[in-house]
DNA sequence: TCTGGGGTCCTAGGACCC
DNA sequence: TCTGGGGTCCTAGGACCC
């Protein structure tokens, strides 16, 4: 028996515990630049608008229906977030986070599972104000569809359980198969093209071999999963990530190769960093850089790809090569609008910030040095094992001889001890 | 004229998720 | 004017091995 806790409209909820004003009205929370609809409240779905939607679209609704919008604040979610999920844990005998807003929760043995989806319900909202909608059903797929019906279906009152046939019945024949947590466009179209219009009619299609030959094996679980028999385990297995990426859309087009490189190296810093705290080393690392893909005369992209004779998790060397790549597949007079960097091909180890440029004596510099002072001033002299600062050319590192193994190579990070 | 058989590993690309 | 930022998994096909 598994349920699948899930926040309504998360990011719109986490922005509405400080703004209860706009509480039932219609409000969404903006991606990076302020671009596109990341989140909605059913208000705001009711104007028609859609995830993903460039704002510049749907911004009249501000004047004309008093919609509200908010930027982005991450920091702020992932701390409700893990709020919410501490909370679960509590509560529930295992716990498997999803994503930033959903876990699937472990009933088995629970005697009332309504009742408890119901508290489960209650107590977030009232100790930490998201609303959220609870799922239960024999297997992931199940519990997916259920919290599905809980959040759109007006009786449900937030909490629907499938775990009888009876009721599977009767949910499956009114969910799309699009809504079918593993079924995307492209193979929606398919299915729909054999007939196979609702989840039912997924679940009881008898070709199973016809199946797999079109779609692959994912779709054959789906339909296990659907049917009852789990397919996709409790807890995948925390696996260490295999290839982590960093990349931002510019407000505006970027032409300026110096803009561009200080854009990579500020994500190749944020890459290795990620990629240090899972011990990981990389031996292949890639820039890329598009475009505005709406624009009708698309310009060429920025593809570079390299591989790396020995692995490493120093920024600084990375930083070169990512500049190198930079460098080699920039041209003149491209209009670039997002950037990023690709870290792959990981092997375990750790290796140390070894080679730097000469420091110079610079602002930055004399601004860098104060800041640790003020570290070692309060948080005791091994606080900090080695500093970077500057982004490309000036890039400078600073090595202390401090014991602690904690180290950042980010100058905002640093800048928090503040 | 005739041109093995069985396997692994890697990569690119598509589809999907939030 | 203005269009997100991450990830995972699967498959097909090519390179390469003996």
């Amino acid at each position: 028996m598994i349920a699948l806790v899930d926040c309504n409209a998360f990011f719109c909820s986490c922005e509405l515990i400080f703004a209860p004003e706009y509480k039932n009205k219609p409000v969404v929370v903006l991606s990076n630049n302020d671009g596109c609809a990341l989140a909605r409240t059913d208000e705001a779905k009711a104007l028609g608008i859609k995830m993903a939607q460039p704002y510049f679209e749907f911004k009249h609704f501000e004047k004309t229906h008093g919609l509200k919008t908010f930027s982005s604040n991450f920091a702020l979610y992932i701390n409700i977030s893990d709020r919410v999920m501490n909370l679960l844990e509590k509560m529930s005998p295992d716990i498997a986070v999803y994503s930033v807003d959903e876990a699937f929760l472990d009933l088995k043995g629970m005697p009332n599972v309504e009742k408890f989806a119901y508290e489960v319900k209650d107590k977030i909202l009232n100790h930490i104000g998201i609303p959220v909608g609870v799922g239960i059903g024999p297997t992931k797929v199940l519990a997916k569809a259920a919290n599905f019906l809980a959040k759109t279906s007006k009786k449900a009152k937030g909490v629907v359980n499938l775990m009888s046939r009876k009721h599977q019945d009767v949910a499956l024949e009114r969910i799309e198969i699009l809504e079918i947590w593993g079924i995307g466009r492209a193979t929606a179209a398919k299915l729909k093209a054999m007939g196979i219009k609702t989840a039912k009619d997924l679940r009881d299609y008898s070709n199973e071999k016809l199946l797999q030959k079109i779609f692959g094996k994912t779709i054959l679980q789906i339909k296990n999963e659907l049917m009852g028999i789990q397919c996709f385990p409790f807890h995948k297995a925390e696996a260490a990530k295999k290839e982590i990426m960093c990349s931002r859309t510019f407000a505006k087009s970027v032409y300026d190769i110096e803009v561009l490189k200080e854009s990579v190296a500020t994500y190749v810093t944020d890459a290795a960093e990620k990629m240090r705290s899972q011990g990981s080393l990389c031996s292949e690392i890639s820039v890329f850089a598009r475009s505005n893909p709406h624009n009708e005369l698309e310009q060429g992209s920025l593809y570079e790809s390299e591989r790396l004779r020995n692995p490493t998790a120093n920024t600084l060397k990375l930083i070169k090569h990512a500049l190198a790549l930079t460098e080699k597949g920039y041209q003149l007079g491209h209009e670039y609008k997002k950037v990023g960097v690709k870290l792959g091909q990981f092997s375990q180890g750790t290796d140390y910030q070894v080679d730097f440029l000469s420091p110079q004596d610079t602002p930055e510099e004399h601004e860098l040095m104060a800041v640790l002072d003020h570290i070692n001033y309060y948080e005791g002299d091994q606080t900090i094992k080695s500093a970077a600062c500057g982004t490309t050319d000036n890039a400078w590192r600073m090595n202390r001889n401090f014991k602690s193994p904690r180290y950042t190579t980010s100058w905002n990070e640093l800048k928090k001890f503040n």
